[in-house]
DNA sequence: ATTTGCCTGTTAATAGAATAACAAGGCAAT
DNA sequence: ATTGCCTTGTTATTCTATTAACAGGCAAAT
């Protein structure tokens, strides 16, 4: 199935789908019906649909889409089949937040190591993940094959951190950092700045 | 100057502008042009005169925009005089997290209180934050006058956790569980899932 | 005095996303 | 068999956001 870069928004609600969808079918249901998925995520039954035309699946007309079916699609379409390792950088409170959500999940992504230079949290183990020091950043990417790195640091460091990712052939940057990184030719760049978002909340609270 | 809501994207660029101007002059400069901005922001100096514009504000031609009118006006947008009083529920490392990234920020937007189930948590403070047990989130809601409420707990809980909020007066939810929350009348949403920012950059890495 | 260059402010065009609209299929009830 | 209902799949429309285009202004250089 030839399949054409996805728009963004379908690629953020694919990773829900199938989220909800596992909780399904540990709930014992086969299959569904597009505004169940919609009512379960509150969203419209339309932009179901829709995201899953774009991702060429099909379901049946009376019974709906088979659960166990799609899950393994959106498998073949998020994810890698050797998986992706990740590098958290930064083990204060966001990092580890990482570490625990990712933690015994069984997914494709899974965080293999930690970067901090604190050395009461360097040469330690946060649930299961251990943590290093950050003078051996380039050194344990490259030795695990790490592809993705999520900077939870002080925001200071983060642009030079980048630059260091980049070098170390980091392909995709998750930058939770306050501080906009330019992006970097051959890297992913995504960004989420949570000041910003309480402050959206704010402004549309007073509005 | 009466002002039409904004866009979303423009809110959240305004309060971007506004620690970056903050930074500026923090530096000694008074005045800014759009494109450096911009570039500090790697994003485009159009789009950076473009929201300037739609808060009505003009710079000089020679000199660009004066910083410190600048970083006032954008107060008047996106703050209330009095404030907002902000509750984090949930004081795992997430719920940590915002209130060391708000510590001693002398911002409109302040954290008062957190909440919690885990007797080790609750009465104490973190970062000047008591912690209340969850039992008396109502009344501390009322007593306080708290507006915003971040959920930062275990994704179970969040859907009747927005029911009380909603109930005790809560103005606005920003919630940072992986659960999608359905919207309230009257209380502004704004949901954040890491889940899938990772696995949205894990996808455009592939691709 | 005129030209040049570099700004701002605004309107026009484009791209991206969500929503609406609707054709078509198939089961159930009549 | 026909009707009615509820579903999917897809196209068309609307809405939102970004980007491009350009008019106007001012200071410095010529």
């Amino acid at each position: 199935m030839i399949m054409n870069r996805l728009p963004d928004k379908t690629v953020e609600r694919l990773s829900q789908y199938r989220r909800t969808l596992n909780n399904q079918l540990a709930k014992g249901k086969t299959h569904i019906f597009s505004h169940e998925i919609a009512n379960l995520l509150h969203i419209t039954p339309v932009q179901v649909r829709r995201d899953i035309m774009l991702i060429g699946y099909s379901g049946t007309l009376r019974k709906g889409y088979d659960i166990k079916e799609m899950i393994e699609l959106i498998g073949t379409i998020i994810d890698t089949d050797q998986g992706v390792k990740i590098a958290v950088i930064g083990m204060g409170n966001l990092g580890k937040a990482f570490i625990h959500y990712m933690y015994e999940k069984q997914t494709k992504l899974k965080i293999v190591a930690a970067f901090d230079i604190n050395p009461d949290k360097i040469d330690k183990t946060y649930e299961d993940v251990y943590c290093y020091h950050l003078d051996r950043l380039e050194e344990i990417i490259k030795e695990l094959g790490i592809g993705i790195a999520i900077i939870a640091t002080p925001p200071e460091v983060a642009s030079p951190l980048a630059d260091r990712l980049k070098e170390a052939g980091i392909r995709g940057i998750l930058n939770y950092t306050p501080r906009p990184l330019s992006p970097r030719e051959g890297v992913y760049l995504e960004e989420h700045d949570m000041i910003t978002s309480l402050e959206k909340v704010a402004y549309f609270v007073k509005a």
